[in-house]
RNA sequence: GGGUGGUUACCCAAGCGGUCAAAGGGGCCAGACUGUAAAUCUGGUGGCACUGCCUUCGCAGGUUCGAAUCCUGCACCACCCA
């Protein structure tokens, strides 16, 4: 195991803060001198199924926990996640049920194991224990904590300060995960930074039931792709890890010049002075997203397809058509007795847009262009021969070849 | 249990008898431009056999020549009082 200085050193960069710092400091000391592993804990409840970027950044951390020799023990929320955390919610969330928890929580597993070693790492369901308790024994968690302390919450106090509902069981939460902590015997849990209260509660737990209370490590919560709010997938602003490469790389290549920091900070293990160099003023953005990008997409599908993906993107760029054009089969039905069809039509057959509607308007803003020369179709209503194997682009980025079948 | 306000297109949100397929914003799509699927600008954004037709404003009825707009009932949501 290395000397604890320099694990801090590799541990400290991207996060937003250690509470207590210092006892974080005597844990890893002791931890180093000793060789025994600090136990990191991590919490997900498997309320939907597309981890994304967002996610992968306090993952990141808990793979590096690892990789330095202590043990990941990731908490499935199966019981929280029938309760909804409230965490930064301006409303509440509805829970779920526990058929949707389990198919879920099997999907997520199966994409955390891209980033963390779940070979090495210890997986508990918090219904282990919860599902065992009493009301007596519930009753005795609430004891715990006062509405003063709950309600001191911004989120809480939010929203009972704009009259939105603030239910019963989202007070219980904090208590939940908290009492998960006690349960594994926690020293470190990892969260975004909304997650420190909910990291704090665990301390006052353990310490009650004689344990050395935990440290909380709190990550800074990944802005989307939009670059303004934080990545989320009801936001339509996220990448996820199981998206193909071309859509990562595209998607990392959309977001604003601001966020690359960030990006590269968190979610790339490039030298801070290798990142500095390439956002220096002067140098071509795009360049270092593309870095970003290509970084980033080798994580989850490997560096060849992180490079084939680069290069699609930059023959689009250059307005050329990809390596594959996809063939689809329009059906013999659908031409006139001459053998031809109006282009809408045709748009749809392929696939290219879902209503002849929104393909007429695509087509009357010049956005439709058939055959290698890239003719533009002007005409909505004029019926076109179709010969086999015609290339229809719909935009910058749809394409196809028409297969008559 | 009582009271009040609300339910409009992908989301937020105007509209309160006809000129409403329904303002505005966001998102999304297309075009121009470029440093890229950034930024900026322009246009578009229910469906279809498209100068017309059909379906939509929580649900079901009703009044009217005509309803997103008025009436009745129902459902759901929120807040206040208890």
């Amino acid at each position: 195991m290395r000397p604890a200085a320099e694990q801090l050193d590799l541990l400290r960069r991207g996060i937003d803060a250690i509470t207590p710092e210092a006892e974080f400091v005597k844990k890893l000391e002791a931890s180093a001198r000793t060789g025994t592993p600090l136990r990191v804990k991590y919490g997900i409840d498997p309320t939907g199924i597309d981890v994304h970027l967002g996610h992968t950044v306090p993952l990141r951390k808990l793979r590096q926990f690892q990789d330095l020799g202590h043990t990941a023990v990731i908490i499935i929320g199966d019981y929280t996640a029938l309760v909804g955390d409230p965490s930064g919610r301006s409303d509440h969330r509805a829970g779920l049920t526990k058929e949707q928890v389990e198919a879920n929580a099997r999907d997520y597993l199966a994409q955390v194991g891209k980033i963390v070693d779940l070979s090495r790492a210890e997986v508990r369901h918090n219904g282990d224990w919860f599902s065992r308790w009493t009301f007596l024994d519930v009753l005795d968690l609430t004891r715990r904590m006062t509405i003063g302390q709950v309600s001191a919450r911004e989120d809480f106090a939010l929203r009972l300060k704009s009259e939105k509902p603030v239910y019963l069981s989202e007070c219980l939460y904090p208590l939940m995960q908290g009492w998960d902590s006690v349960e594994i015997r926690a020293d470190v849990e990892l969260g975004g930074t909304e997650q420190l209260f909910n990291l704090l509660v665990a301390r006052d737990l353990q310490q009650d039931e004689g344990q050395p209370p935990q440290v909380a490590m709190t990550m800074p919560i990944l802005v989307g792709t939009d670059g303004k709010q934080r990545m989320g997938k009801s936001l339509g602003n996220y990448i996820g890890v199981s998206e193909p490469p071309e859509t990562q790389f595209g998607k990392v290549m959309s977001i604003p010049d601001e966020p690359m920091r960030q990006y590269f900070t968190l979610l790339t293990d490039l030298p801070m002075a290798e990142i500095d160099a390439m956002l220096a003023p002067g140098v071509n953005p795009r360049d270092a997203k593309e870095v970003l990008g290509k970084t980033i997409v080798s994580q989850y599908h490997g560096p060849e397809a992180a490079e084939a993906a680069a290069a699609a993107f930059r023959r689009r760029a250059a307005g050329e058509d990809p390596e594959e054009i996809p063939e689809v089969p329009v059906p013999r039905d659908q031409f006139d007795a001459d053998g031809r069809i109006t282009m809408p039509r045709l748009i749809v057959a392929l696939k290219l847009d879902s209503s002849t509607s929104n393909a007429r308007r695509v087509i009357e803003q010049g956005g439709v262009t058939i055959g290698p020369d890239r003719t533009p179709v002007t005409d909505p209503k004029a019926p076109i021969a179709v010969p086999d194997g015609l290339i229809v682009r719909v935009g910058k980025r749809k394409i196809a070849r028409v297969r008559r079948s």
